[in-house]
DNA sequence: GGAAATATGGGTATTGCTGCTCATTTCAGT
DNA sequence: ACTGAAATGAGCAGCAATACCCATATTTCC
């Protein structure tokens, strides 16, 4: 389970945060203040931190300096969640090495989807280095690979997604939550994308997603 | 030499950050739309991509999913650069996969300390994966896979023929009509090895076949 | 401004996989 | 011969994916 830490000094914020994050399928900590965010941040070991800017006892930026200067915790995604909405604000957060910026007050819908896109992004720059080991086996059917390639650009952006999340092994109601829409829509994608690809019949769809989850994670 | 590609349709302004970013020490090119940004990314291999989001011909948002979607150019530093300074234009270029949000008008400082800021991050998070995460993934990876195979072989000589039709992508009821046994015979081992591989749910074993398809086919 | 594509949502039905219980036959083992 | 595991087969229930149908917003393109 993902592990996300809270850095918020408003303690009804910070709880409502805690709730709708933990509701989304994370584990959850949080810290009232940059001093103790740290301490919590070396021992809990979160894979994403979010954090707000005004706080007593060093606030948000002295807190990303921190965490950005400290080996084991230097590549978490940092988030900053502020009341600031000035554009120096927003700019210093940045070059401090923060991977997002969201301004209160925001949905939970904001929240949950700018948590998950920071996660997704840093996996993606995590897996970069295996790019290269498509040599001997996979060079076996290299029209198939490109021809599904092709197919699966045909598809429309919210199509992709829904692929990319059914070959990762995702069922129609969790692709559902996770992008905030209805079951009946991701399975009318679902129907949509198996006619696209030229599939038929039941299940095609998922073997397909599976049978070819490496060209389709990339 | 850092590359820069920039993908903007308003001359003056592509001019203008051409200028700037060049005097800063970086290799530039330009493009004035999406369309024609993705034909340059792909020869150009840019270490990062400054992006407009309105242009004619494929906005920003329609090249980020483009490059995000690109297994040679998913990782580069994407930064949006635009006049639409919406709240839901923010958040839905961040949510594209963007690596930060710089609206006009624009410092020449606050844009060269953006791609500095950025390449420092991607930079941080490249370092990162090779340290240990892919060792320890491998590690995980290994354990798995004898844990896997350890409880295949537990399965009867029925099962495990059974098994790796189902990994072959059969049905139950082209595995009865190959082995000569009635569906329901096939549908009971089916059952049999979900319990004891441990699995729980709808489509269950059928993930796990797809999912551990090398390990059972050998 | 109008046409087309896309995204969203609903209804209804079918198919195939899974979870249970049960029964019968075969065959190996101390 | 008796025990127990394995293989075969069936009935019944539930669930998720697919295949159709439909409507309505919004966006995009010309």
């Amino acid at each position: 389970m993902r592990k996300v830490l809270i850095v918020e000094d408003e303690i009804v914020l910070r709880n409502n945060m805690e709730e709708i994050i933990s509701l989304h399928g994370f584990e959850v900590k949080s810290a009232e203040n940059g001093e103790a965010g740290l301490l919590l941040a070396r021992h809990f070991q979160p894979d994403l931190i979010l954090c707000d800017i005004k706080m007593p006892r060093y606030d948000g930026f002295w807190l990303i300096e921190q965490i950005r200067n400290e080996v084991g915790l230097q590549s978490v995604p940092f988030i900053f969640v502020s009341a600031k909405v000035d554009r120096r604000d927003v700019r210093e957060g940045m070059e401090l090495g923060a991977d997002d910026y969201i301004t209160k007050p925001f949905t939970s819908n904001e929240l949950i989807q700018a948590i998950n896109s920071r996660l997704d992004r840093v996996k993606i720059l995590r897996s970069q280095t295996d790019a290269k080991e498509s040599t001997a086996a996979e060079e076996i059917d290299q029209k198939e690979l490109e021809k599904v390639q092709e197919m699966i650009n045909r598809l429309t952006p919210s199509e992709k997604r829904i692929l990319k999340r059914i070959a990762e092994n995702h069922s129609s109601l969790e692709i559902a939550q996770e992008l905030f829409i209805s079951t009946k829509t991701v399975e009318n994608h679902r129907s949509n994308i198996t006619n696209k690809l030229g599939l038929k019949g039941h299940l095609s769809l998922l073997r397909f997603c599976l049978n070819n989850q490496k060209i389709i994670l990339g």
